[in-house]
DNA sequence: CCGTCATTTCTGCATCTCCTGAAATATCTG
DNA sequence: CAGATATTTCAGGAGATGCAGAAATGACGG
């Protein structure tokens, strides 16, 4: 596939994005280059087109798809996978937010509540242990939220994010 | 300062959750240790205690301390400077996203905004420029709301949080 | 202005991550 | 089942990152 200087630099930017937040530039990169793509690409064309090795990009693929940011298709009659990004930003968001949350946040709550546990039993001090429960519960409140709010209807999720700091007006006092 | 098992098992589990989050392993060390510790530490002190060189531990704090995550303070009379954590979780989350919204998403946003716009010079597909388009439009969306949101008082903050999902009741039809 | 103590910068090395190309495996066709 | 095509796995190497220790810089007291 063809890339303007536009388009490169719009892959460039989403890789630099992904590095910063943890993720392997080549993967954000193919991420980049299939949400922008208008149609499916295949590993092969991915490859050429980014540059990268054929197995490199497959395994990226792999990875994109256990994220469920990446769906692989094969057309009729062929016999190699096509492959495109959610299209939707918002599901895009969503996705990833939900990924990093059930991979990342959960279990590190789950070890951090462990660990509160053991605290309990061993010589920590009070002051400390104070402080491993209360960084528990917050940890656990911002969690609550989002379980919450993702489980809203979209329309009101988007209402919700464009009404803003709006919302607070509708907030009952005290 | 002696670390209890509790609490070598607390400072391994946020490096931890660091690493993955794109945070060198070592200062997110620091930082956990800082986060539980009782009273102010010294350098010299955080590099016994987890096991790292001098030199690195001058460098986490500094990085530390751009992030707004930790305070230097210095005793009357004393040589030495000590640090401090944040101590309010909610403040930790607020200085923690601020932080990379000003220097990632941000930045990335004008990049892409530069990117789109030098699109519609070149050869780019109408429908790359489209999605690129949306992309845009997307994530200044989110953006807009966060900075929205991170004006109000930190009781309403708090509220929405509380309120969760149930915060849904009180948006306006339509 | 010198000695002490603390901090920071710098250099080289160890480790880890990531990528490539080759080999192995899987899938489909006739 | 043999041949063709696509995908995945894997071992080795290149490059990036992170760390320790040495050297340089800075701050303060006398």
């Amino acid at each position: 596939m063809h890339l303007t200087p536009a388009m490169q630099a719009f892959i460039l930017h989403w890789g630099e994005m992904g590095a910063k937040w943890g993720v392997n530039r080549s993967i954000a990169q193919i991420h980049a280059l299939l949400h922008i793509a208008p149609e499916p690409l295949d590993a092969e064309d991915i490859a050429e087109t980014l540059g990268l090795a054929r197995s490199n990009v497959s395994t990226g693929l792999k990875e994109l798809q256990g994220w469920k940011l990446v769906k692989a298709s094969r057309a009729l009659g062929d016999r190699r996978d096509t492959f495109m990004a959610i299209q939707d930003m918002f599901d895009l968001a969503t996705a990833v937010v939900e990924g990093r949350r059930e991979r990342e946040f959960a279990p590190t709550i789950a070890a951090l509540r462990a660990v509160a546990e053991e605290a309990k039993a061993d010589a920590t001090p009070e002051t400390v242990k104070a402080r491993m429960q209360e960084t528990l519960e917050t940890m656990q409140m911002f969690d609550d939220w989002y379980r919450d709010i993702s489980r809203l209807p979209r329309g009101v999720q988007l209402m919700m994010l464009k009404l803003g700091a709006k919302l607070a007006r509708f907030i009952p006092k005290g």
